[in-house]
RNA sequence: GGCGGCGUAGCUCAGCUGGUUAGAGCGUGGGAUUCAUAAAUCCAAGGUCCCCGGUUCGAGUCCGGGCGCCGCUACCA
């Protein structure tokens, strides 16, 4: 287990925004899930993230705020690193593209990455025509041209599709055309850019992707959406070559001697992944290996590359950023040989999380239409494991799910609290009333006692089971179940009724239950690290508790356990509301 | 239009490569109990597994068709 080597990354959030739950659910949760459970395993992880900083729209957003663009995401930056602290989702590096601290690493990274692309002779240089926003003194994304749609006439028609009759429209074709940036009217002009080959890699990325099909052959359970969609999108329309450039300067300067790449940058889908490499090749560096060790991470076919996504990155990070790495590849080995960028081992993907407000229908999570639940403004009120519990508990591992208050009320009280808080709740005060705060004689046990601590045993596998395949909500449920079970025994033995007439077989009860609390401890830590590390200071453990394969190690006779205390708070539903 | 996902108990959802009376949690009704954050536990009621057809000894599970909801369709990330 202890040759197991992973890299982890998780999305990087683009740092013009807050974070909401939405974000939270979609990557952040799943991927610190995963890594605790992986560190636990004795497995070696090294988990990534930072913000993405470069592109258009963080020139907008800052413009809109009247701040520079540094200034906002850093900002940004700062304030999502304190959601992610915040809620115990502990990355060993938080960068930024073009953060202070990183910016010039990811840079060379990214410059080089463009480099043996372009030496491998995999990108087209190409013109075409754009408009162009003299006053913003640049060109204009699609999606930044306003006017009046060509099919139906309506003023709220966008370059690349119409808000009024939902159809795909060319930007050149919109009539009266208005920048977003600045309200002018722009003009046409003639732009160059470079075009990545993905026609040239179709046939490899295919193969690739098909290889992903069989978790017996490649060794992940790719979720089916993330492969469907990926190859179905690909049979139906192919790969066409894409502009891997962009006419902006904020961002990574495009790295060639060449007049037509003056004054533009690596479009942004270019270099955001780019990160998740120069953000470790940064941890290595921090750690005093020196930048270069990344590539034992990234370079080595040892190591697992996993990244967590949300639905809206499937293509990017399916698609574009596995042909990226195969174009740099000067082997034909599909996954990446020795020495070469190492193709992703996993991409999971979750869809995105509606919300739901008491009295109204299940809507999207919008930021414009204020329906989002920031993460900052849930930690003035929540501590983080109940949100973690309630976000992984509803998971839109399949499908979406809705975010709902009360849901998530409900949850915490008759799931988190009334089950697993309160088996605890009951051993440690039964414990300190009747047996002096310490654990009981192990006794001479009986078939329900060892049959309930075979329980114990398929529990730590079946949850090591479902969190290898990342089936997150799947894991926590079997946790749940062990929790529930941990009662059932509890009732069963009835300690409180034996107390008074045979105290061995009391004591034996509430050693097997102890035995069941240690083994809880460990089990929730992935999904709950608050509230584990909060029952492993009451049960006393030692250093080595998170270890998963001692999940099962009894605790001796004798041993002595802290003070009883709440696990979870109840809520109450009244309160939560006059707050929402 | 094309591609993809979803449609299973009142609610939220599990059901891998087809196989005994279709599962869990919540909610509801009831029993028994008191160590516990008035919690736990046990039992029960509740389902045409969206519809039609096909393959099969046998389909919620595979195939074809249809209906409904949703997402994607790249140069906004």
């Amino acid at each position: 287990m202890t040759d197991r080597k992973f890299l982890i990354t998780a999305a990087l959030p683009y740092s013009n925004g807050r974070l909401h739950v939405g974000h939270i659910a979609g990557a952040y949760v799943p991927a610190d899930t995963y890594v605790r459970y992986l560190r636990a395993t004795g497995a070696e992880v090294r988990f990534i993230c930072g913000s993405d900083d470069n592109g258009v729209a963080a020139l907008k957003t800052a413009r809109e705020q009247g701040k520079s663009v540094e200034e906002l995401t850093a900002h940004f930056n700062a304030c999502q690193k304190r959601d992610f602290d915040g809620l115990g989702i502990e990355f060993d590096i938080y960068g930024g593209t073009h953060q202070p601290d990183y910016v010039k690493t990811h840079e060379k990274f990214s410059q080089d990455l463009f480099r043996k692309i372009h030496e491998k002779g995999l990108f087209t240089k190409r013109s075409t025509k754009q408009l162009y926003d003299t006053q913003a003194d640049q060109f204009l994304p699609d999606r930044y041209v306003k006017g009046t749609c060509p099919h139906c006439s309506s003023d709220n028609a966008f370059g690349d599709q119409c808000e009024g009759c939902g159809r795909a429209i060319d930007q050149l074709s919109l009539v009266n055309p208005i920048s977003v940036m600045t309200g002018s009217k722009p003009e046409l002009r003639e732009t160059v850019h470079w075009y990545l080959r993905l026609d040239a890699l179709q046939g490899k990325l295919t193969e690739w992707l098909a290889s992903k099909k069989d978790a017996t052959v490649c060794g992940a359970q790719w979720r089916p959406t993330v492969l469907n969609q990926s190859l179905g999108r690909i049979e139906a329309e192919g790969l066409p070559e894409r502009a891997m450039t962009r006419d902006l300067t904020w961002g990574v300067p495009v790295p060639l001697d060449d007049p037509d790449a003056e004054g533009k940058s690596l479009y942004v889908w270019f270099d955001a992944p780019i990160g998740y490499v120069s953000f470790t090749g940064a941890l290595c560096e921090k750690n005093g290996e020196g930048i270069e060790a990344y590539s034992n991470w990234w370079k080595d076919p040892e190591c697992k590359v996993v990244h967590f996504i949300g639905e809206d990155n499937i293509v990017f990070h399916a698609i574009t950023w596995p042909a990226m790495l195969l174009a740099s590849h000067d082997s034909d080995d599909l996954q990446g040989a020795t020495g070469e960028y190492q193709l992703p081992h996993n991409v999971v993907s979750n869809s995105f999380l509606n919300i739901k407000f008491p009295g109204k229908d299940e809507e999207k999570i919008s930021k414009s239409r204020g329906t989002a639940v920031w993460i900052e403004d849930f930690l003035k009120t929540f501590d983080p494991d109940p949100l973690r519990y309630y976000l992984t508990s509803i998971a839109p591992e399949s499908a979406r799910t809705a975010f709902d208050i009360d849901d998530f009320v409900n949850r915490n009280n008759t799931e988190l609290v009334n089950a697993f808080g309160n088996f605890f709740n009951r051993t440690m005060t039964f414990a300190h009333k009747y047996f002096d705060g310490k654990i009981p004689a192990v006794g001479s046990r009986d078939d329900v006692d060892n049959e309930h601590l075979v329980r114990c045993q398929q529990a730590v596998e079946k949850t090591g089971t479902e969190l290898d395949a990342c089936h997150f909500k799947a894991g926590l449920g079997e946790v749940m179940a062990l929790a529930r079970a941990g009662n059932g025994y509890f009732d069963v033995t009835k300690p409180f009724l034996s107390r008074k007439t045979d105290m061995e077989a009391c004591g034996r009860a509430i050693n097997v239950c102890f035995q069941t609390a240690r083994t809880l401890t460990t089990l929730v830590a992935p999904f709950l690290p608050a509230t584990a590390k909060k029952c492993a200071e009451i049960l006393n453990l030692d250093d080595n508790w998170q270890s998963w394969a001692s999940a099962t190690d009894e605790l001796a006779a004798g041993h002595a356990i802290g003070e009883a205390q709440i696990l979870i708070k109840k809520l109450d539903p009244k309160e939560v509301f006059s707050d929402a």
